[in-house]
DNA sequence: TGAATACCTTGACTTAAATCAAAAATGGAT
DNA sequence: ATCCATTTTTGATTTAAGTCAAGGTATTCA
């Protein structure tokens, strides 16, 4: 078991800060254990400040009124979400739930805003996280709306293949269920389209291990949107 | 013709800043024109810095390779865009082109994050807003993917009927194919759907003069996404 | 080991929305 | 006003993806 100083120091948010800083960020750290398929917060809730995933995986999450869902993003050790709260103060947008058995950090709000306030390196750091999270959503609504399912499931496999440092073969590290809802999609059409990939060469699918067969061909899927049959 | 420095006091963005501070973001405004349709930045641009509308009304957009377009935003008077690029410093992920004649200013990136650093009212405001941008984003994800075009439209409305501060009638502030890329759909289908919905009552349609004759009926299909029939 | 549960796939069918094509309406500009 | 260009609408058709239903395959856990 690491000492939370040690965790701390570690996380990309609070990446240059003194040493006073981290003690003072240690001092307002509440540590919080969730188990696999717990749930965070809700969309509503009026939760007061923000997690950092230690150990882990999270989930962040929309249903419909119908009960389809659309996750938003999977954070990974080291990154942090439910920051939006902080600084708007209104509600939680979406919804939150442990993909497997998670340590997380909380940071209360008010504290963290003093914090910010008192030190320009984090509000930097703050900022700089935030502008990435804009533009991955912004990536995300290209994604839904201007690409077929087929194309958004080549982009994220070769995006895996570029995370995990392969060139042709890549883990899911999400049930395929799961990654359905990253997709904007449905289990059943996900399952078609890994079939119809599977059919045209393009990858070879053995449970949760894909291998990418033709690399060029599936990028071209990604970029042209529509098959190149 | 206001003074610079009137502008920039009436910003949101820079709500709560000292006189002297206000000064100093004059010192390194650039203000800037555009026409009608003019582009103001393209995606992969190397921009430094972001920009405040003063007049008028910008487009920030994605392009599908077969050239289909989604509005991600629409600015208005007094709103800042771009400042992704400030604080991670990489390509613009969309493109951005003045809907009208617009006069914007414009704030250099590296002066930008030294005033931020220096001031922690200035870091907050800007958390503050790209808090609410991705609020926004996760909402249009939402929609995107959960709800159908009616549903989109019929939020729409409602929403244009909060900012105009209206109960029953709406003015379409973009043209009918702007607003079907902003729904995420396209021309033909948006005008299927306002006769629809006009047919179910829900609405009359005068040019770009929408009546909401049915409040509940289009807060329930915004809800619930399928048609009540 | 075997049952029980969750997860994944396949099949037949329906449906929302895109596409292609063309007509109608609107709005400037001369 | 009239012409031209853009925008909007309507119609016929196609298509991608969702729905419903049933089997299969793993995984977990007594």
């Amino acid at each position: 078991m690491q000492n939370i100083l040690n965790i701390i120091s570690a996380i990309p948010l609070f990446n240059g800060l003194p040493d006073d800083q981290l003690n003072a960020i240690r001092q307002i750290t509440l540590e919080k254990q969730f188990s696999k398929g717990q749930s965070i917060f809700s969309e509503g809730d009026e939760t007061k400040g923000f997690f950092v995933v230690v150990t882990g995986r999270v989930k962040i999450y929309k249903v419909s009124s119908e009960g389809k869902e659309q996750i938003l993003h999977i954070f990974e050790a080291g990154q942090s979400f439910g920051e939006v709260t902080v600084f708007t103060g209104r509600q939680l947008p979406a919804n939150a739930e442990a993909l497997e058995k998670s340590r997380l950090l909380f940071f209360p709000r008010s504290a963290m805003v003093d914090l910010v306030t008192e030190n320009p390196a984090l509000a930097l750091n703050m900022l700089a996280i935030m502008s990435r999270k804009l533009r991955q959503f912004a990536a995300q609504i290209e994604s839904l709306s201007l690409k077929e399912i087929p194309a958004r499931l080549a982009s994220y496999l070769i995006y895996l293949a570029k995370e995990q440092g392969t060139t042709d073969t890549v883990n899911l590290n999400v049930s395929k269920g799961q990654l359905a809802s990253l997709l904007g999609t449905i289990p059943e059409t996900l399952s078609r389209i890994f079939a119809k990939l599977s059919g045209q060469q393009l990858i070879r699918v053995e449970g949760s291990r894909i291998t990418l067969m033709n690399r060029q061909g599936l990028e071209d899927l990604a970029e042209y949107g529509k098959h190149i049959d």
